[in-house]
RNA sequence: CGGGAAGUAGCGCAGUUUGGUAGCGCAUCUGGUUUGGGACCAGAGGGUCGCAGGUUCGAAUCCUGUCUUCCCGACCA
């Protein structure tokens, strides 16, 4: 493409309203332009890489055997019913209703719509398994859209879902699934971890999410530095060193601690360290009260809680609930006498005694807790987030805790909408059987802003070649000099020829200009045709990534050109 | 939804405290000089100051309402 007849929008300044690095640049390079919170618009820079993300992720999902349709955005309400969904999604679904009063939502995810599909038209074994997908625009109606592409309303999403007759077979289909998306982020030049992910009720390691490693990550995810184990913090397990404590307690004795609410202040007041407290939080679980309880120093994992209950909903319990079920105003719930049916504590609490505790008493707390001999303790279970303190679940050695960002998330649905949606078959016997299913997820708009939030620098992004926009800048510097515009002009042919993605700047700027804009957009290769080099028949190249410089001969151009690029793409860890 | 900040030219901002003809930089257009890391000179175009009320002789500026955007939080007592 020649820079004259394309639009390159570039900007020195950045807008206002961007925050993140990636969002920063996105607008910058003149790639996306912003229509309302959440919702872009796509510029032809933008859309390139876009699209550039999709095709891979198309061919590998074909590889993988893979059938793509493509669904409507818009869903009657009637199928979110059938699975309880309606109800259930919440304000992220936007609903709205048609000429007749006939309700729809748009739809921010596809599992309705493909099952009422699958239901229709596969009647026997023969026709299982089925793996369909699509690469469209989602709609999720976010409480707060942020950072531009990375939490946008508006995205765009591969989504994927198999039919399997059985378990065994909804398994390989898996497995299939989660070696694409290996193949996939590999081929996209990112760097990233495969992490095992909550899977609720389903259970077992049948929930991987894909998280491409950036400070700017919104997801925590645990990585042990000895062996292969990888999860989401919200996930990973926290092993108990299984010793009890024995030691005896003191007798429980009540402390005025007035307009002492939280650990912190507790801990300061009555002279203790935070890892003594008895941390109680309440919760409704599908409106029931739960009792929840973990040292003052650590965090409550709610997945692992909401796991254990059992429930659907489990929220926090408001300052009206706390009341009514501790009988005393927020910051002063303990185990002592509560009157929730439901408690459940750490395992390590079990590890040490004499505790300090709320008194389910305004401004009064109970010191000297004994828990096995003062409170009804439910059950004892693992339900905090782990540390950098924590050993490894599986080989006991050193965690470390990076952020990531979810680009994809495989998962085995089992027969969660097959059941409701009464998706069945015929098998050999004539038997009728529930399909077995499983839903893989891919953000591509989001792996575009994910993987500039991997790879930029002062100057601007730094794309891996099989994402940027354009492989090449070729620079002719100066416009003036017809022989430059001349010789720019053959090689950006010969490129062109060579099947190399190419953006010729034949603008009338000054050099400067150019290399800044060239830096900018992050084309991972960069080759100036100048009069300098022309005199004695060179070119300059450089390498965006390491910032390399190098001359080239013009004589023989092809050949080394088609070598360096070779180079630039196994730097990146990719074949040309 | 709670808290905070902001809406003035395409972009970045000043002007608002103390009401009195709407400014600067970048970008755009014209002419000229420049030309190897975002040039310079001269000139030009472009704004119902988010919107609606109100106060006032007079409102970007004061008051009320409203809309929008961004940030933090919305689970850790």
């Amino acid at each position: 493409m020649r820079f004259t007849q394309y639009y390159v929008p570039t900007l020195k300044e950045t807008p206002a309203e961007a925050e993140v690095i990636s969002h920063k640049l996105l607008l910058r390079a003149g790639m996306i332009r912003k229509l309302t919170s959440g919702i872009y618009t796509y510029l032809p820079m933008g859309l390139r890489s876009l699209n550039k993300v999709a095709a891979i992720v198309r061919e590998e999902m074909d590889r993988a055997g893979c059938l793509e349709i493509l669904m409507p955005s818009v869903q009657p309400a009637d199928l979110w019913k059938e699975t309880g969904r309606w109800e259930y999604y919440g304000r992220e679904l936007l609903r709205f209703a048609d000429r007749h009063g006939r309700d729809y939502c748009l739809g921010p995810t596809h599992e309705e719509v493909v099952t009422d599909l699958i239901r229709g038209e596969v009647r026997s074994y023969r026709q299982l398994p089925m793996n369909l997908y699509q690469i469209q625009t989602k709609f999720r109606d976010e409480i707060r859209p942020r950072f531009g592409l990375m939490r946008g309303r508006e995205f765009l999403m591969k989504d994927g879902y198999s039919f399997d007759r059985d378990d065994e077979g909804a398994t390989v289909s898996y497995r299939k699934m989660f070696d694409a998306y290996q193949r996939i982020f590999t081929r996209l030049g990112l760097n990233f971890r495969a992490v095992q992910a909550d899977s609720g009720a389903i259970g077992g390691s049948y929930s991987h999410e894909f998280m491409v490693l950036a400070e700017t990550g919104e997801d925590t995810i645990a990585v042990c530095d000895s062996c292969a184990y990888a999860a989401n913090l919200e996930k990973a397990a926290v092993v108990w060193n299984g010793e009890v404590c024995t030691r005896e307690c003191p007798e429980a004795e009540e402390k005025l601690t007035p307009g002492q609410h939280t650990v912190e202040e507790v801990a300061a007041f009555l002279d203790v360290a935070p890892g003594k407290i008895l941390k109680t939080l309440l919760f409704a679980a599908d409106g029931k009260p739960v009792a929840a309880l973990v040292r003052g120093d650590r965090e409550l994992n709610e997945v692992k809680l909401k796991n254990l209950t059992g429930a659907t909903e489990v929220e926090l319990a408001s300052p009206e609930q706390v009341r009514e079920w501790t009988g005393a105003p927020v910051g002063f719930a303990g185990p002592v006498a509560l009157a929730v049916d439901q408690v459940y504590a750490d395992l390590e609490l079990q590890g040490d005694t004499d505790w300090v505790a709320g008194a389910n008493k305004g401004d009064t707390h109970l010191v000297h807790v004994d828990l096995k001999r003062d409170a009804k303790v439910t059950e004892y279970a693992d339900l905090r987030d782990i540390t950098l303190d924590d050993p490894c679940p599986e080989c006991g050695g050193e965690i470390s805790l990076p952020e990531g960002i979810e680009v994809g998330h495989v998962f085995k649905l089992g027969t969660r909408y097959s059941e409701s949606m009464n998706a069945v078959y015929l098998d050999e016997n004539g038997k009728e059987k529930t399909m077995i299913m499983g839903c893989y997820g891919i953000g591509v708009s989001r792996i575009v802003a994910s993987c500039i939030e991997q790879n930029n620098d002062k100057d601007g992004m730094i794309f891996p070649p099989t994402i940027a926009p354009f492989e090449v800048s070729l620079i002719a510097l100066n416009a003036k000099d017809e022989q430059v515009m001349a010789t720019a002009d053959e090689l950006y042919e010969e490129l062109k020829g060579l099947g190399v993605d190419v953006l010729l700047d034949d603008r009338k700027e000054r050099p400067g200009f150019k290399f800044k804009d060239a830096d900018l957009l992050g084309a991972p290769m960069q080759v100036v045709v100048g009069s300098k080099g022309l005199e004695r028949g060179i070119l300059e190249i450089k390498n965006r990534r390491t910032g390399d410089k190098q001359e080239m001969d013009l004589a023989g151009f092809k050949e080394a050109f088609m070598s360096w690029r070779k180079e630039v793409y196994a730097q990146w860890g990719l074949e040309a």
